[in-house]
DNA sequence: TTCCCCCGTCGAAGCGCTTCGACATGGCCC
DNA sequence: GGGCCATGTCGAAGCGCTTCGACGGGGGAA
């Protein structure tokens, strides 16, 4: 059959206990050991057996992500995050698990309690989710993208959401405008209270209050045919507007297209600033202004603090990765008179 | 600590051999044992430890899925796949552990030989796919979605591209259109050799060669800007050009933008047929003539193969999932005159 | 009635690894 | 020079489950 442990160690001419030692470097094995070793390894071609190693050391070295299918979440982002979080796994030795958001809180319940994962990340957090008194009982650490209403005793991660909303405002207000919108996500995710619609809301609104500024908010479903819509009703209800704000990536660019049939030129008109990937920011018609949304870093840092979690060290309650404004194309001073 | 099946045993004041055989069926038990086995590990909350079982069995009863995450692809399908996929596992009693392309052979090697997982997914296969010859020697089955070049003894499932190719050109030419154009995957694509869109690509020109059509193929790169300049140049080049077959989800609104704005309407003046997911099709300006990527049902079945082959069971090597034209609106009869 | 076989259950032997205590060796300190 | 500690290695005991062989009892066939 395949090789094992006991196979290397007659090999190199060790017990097992020494090959286990040598491969974790639990205890001191001599330079010299561990290189014979190592090469009857690689010899042999062993490779530890999984389940062995998670029975007998109570740990699977698998984490389980948990991603939303649902209505409304942008599917790069979503994909970005989870290939990062398997990257970043991967080099802390760990895979991961796919849980689908719909196997709900038995799903989760069932690979933490079969150990078949160390510990778990969740995404698409609500402010009251559900999972989350499920979670505290687990005895399995884990990491909450997003920010519940009620998040003490648990590690959440996000970006800045509110602050990304007062950013854009803020350069908006910068440049000189004064009647400013925001176009947000489907309507079903304010419905849902997924936490980082709501802060962005939260910000925009905020920060034109406090610049004195007239503002208008528009949810918008993820189809260019609502983009349209939306754009023609923002202009004809508020005739002033020259800045918004727009936290949809599925129609950024069926918005610039409807700005430009209504004859408004980005950004001498009208500047417009996204919270959206880098990636998809600057591949349309007009490089846009905005704030990128780090599904990268977002999953890596999910991972570190896992990790420190698995290894008994504290961490922060709360993560907040900083709201970074990128200047580009789409936005510009009001033309003033 | 945790109730281990020695827990239920004592409980049920059964042996823990009865216990697992009333878990797993594999030996008959009496209805009234098993009554009371079932009432204790409710009772208990009790839990299989995956570990302990994937030693004691040598099954692990996890699939490995090797997702994409290349320049190219159209993310939201490969998101769709991957959620059928692991839906279709839990139905078999199977979880998904998540690969990255990026971790390439070794990766397969590792979660394979460490007996992580039972079998193995791999999506987005090459004509010449450096994989195949490790997956042959690996003693779990696989199950490929597309065909490479040599698939002998692999087990290989896609939509029938090449039908789909056909198919478009047969319903343009059954319209009376004489000169049709292919809009296509971005270059990299072609170049990489992935096998879906050199099939589609032969069957669009075998059609066109046998309905005795002028037939034209322009590669497109998947962002807004590319779409507006394959469009101008088709009709730039191609002035008799009344059909298109569209195989890029990406651009499929700003090329339907383009022609607009030179003035073409769909479908009076140019017929436009596609392959994407159905919710794309029918959420653009114009719902789309198309053939839909069945990404749901494409998991399932592979998720199916891959349970008959751990069953032992024979499979067919090949599966083409039929390609299904949907008319709308995008297409009508060429006018003549 | 006797033999056999099948049904339902038990006990014990692993599956391949980690980990704990023990032990041997060789400085180093006093 | 004897005691100690640190270093390097070994042996054995599990981790919690599955599975194989065995066994008792009851029913059908002869």
């Amino acid at each position: 059959m395949t090789v094992k442990i006991t196979d290397v160690a007659r090999h190199a001419g060790v017990s097992p206990s020494t090959v286990s030692y040598a491969l974790s470097g639990k205890r001191p094995i001599s330079a010299e050991t561990r290189a014979r070793v190592a090469a009857s390894i690689r010899e042999l071609g062993y490779r530890p057996h999984a389940g062995a190693r998670a029975l007998a050391s109570s740990k699977s070295n698998v984490l389980a992500m948990v991603v939303p299918l649902r209505a409304g979440i942008h599917v790069p982002v979503v994909m970005g995050f989870a290939v990062s979080v398997v990257t970043s796994a991967r080099a802390h030795d760990h895979d991961v698990l796919l849980v689908t958001q719909e196997e709900g809180e038995e799903g989760l319940r069932r690979v933490a309690e079969s150990a078949l994962v160390d510990a778990l990340i969740v995404m698409d957090v609500q402010l009251d989710d559900p999972r989350l008194p499920l979670l505290r009982t687990l005895d399995r650490p884990s990491v909450l993208i997003g920010f519940p209403s009620a998040a003490d005793g648990m590690t959440c991660i996000d970006l800045d959401f509110r602050a990304a909303g007062e950013v854009c405002v803020d350069h908006l207000a910068g440049l000189g405008h004064r009647v400013v919108g925001l176009i947000g996500s489907p309507p079903e995710v304010y419905v849902r209270q997924t936490s980082f619609a709501q802060r962005v809301l939260q910000g925009f609104t905020a920060a034109a209050t406090r610049h004195g500024m007239t503002s208008t908010v528009h949810p918008c479903e993820a189809t260019p045919a609502a983009a349209r819509e939306v754009a023609e009703r923002l202009l004809r209800e508020h005739p002033a507007l020259t800045g918004v704000v727009v936290h949809n990536e599925a129609v950024l660019d069926p918005l610039l297209d409807a700005f430009e049939h209504l004859g408004l030129r980005i950004p001498a008109d009208l500047s417009i600033t996204a919270l959206c990937p880098d990636d998809l920011a600057t591949s349309l018609r007009v490089p846009l202004t905005s704030i990128a949304i780090p599904s990268a870093e977002l999953g890596e840092q999910a991972v570190n603090l896992l990790m420190r979690k698995l290894d008994g060290a504290p961490v922060p309650e709360a993560t907040l990765l900083p709201a970074r404004l990128t200047p580009r194309a789409s936005t510009a001073h009001r033309l003033t008179g």
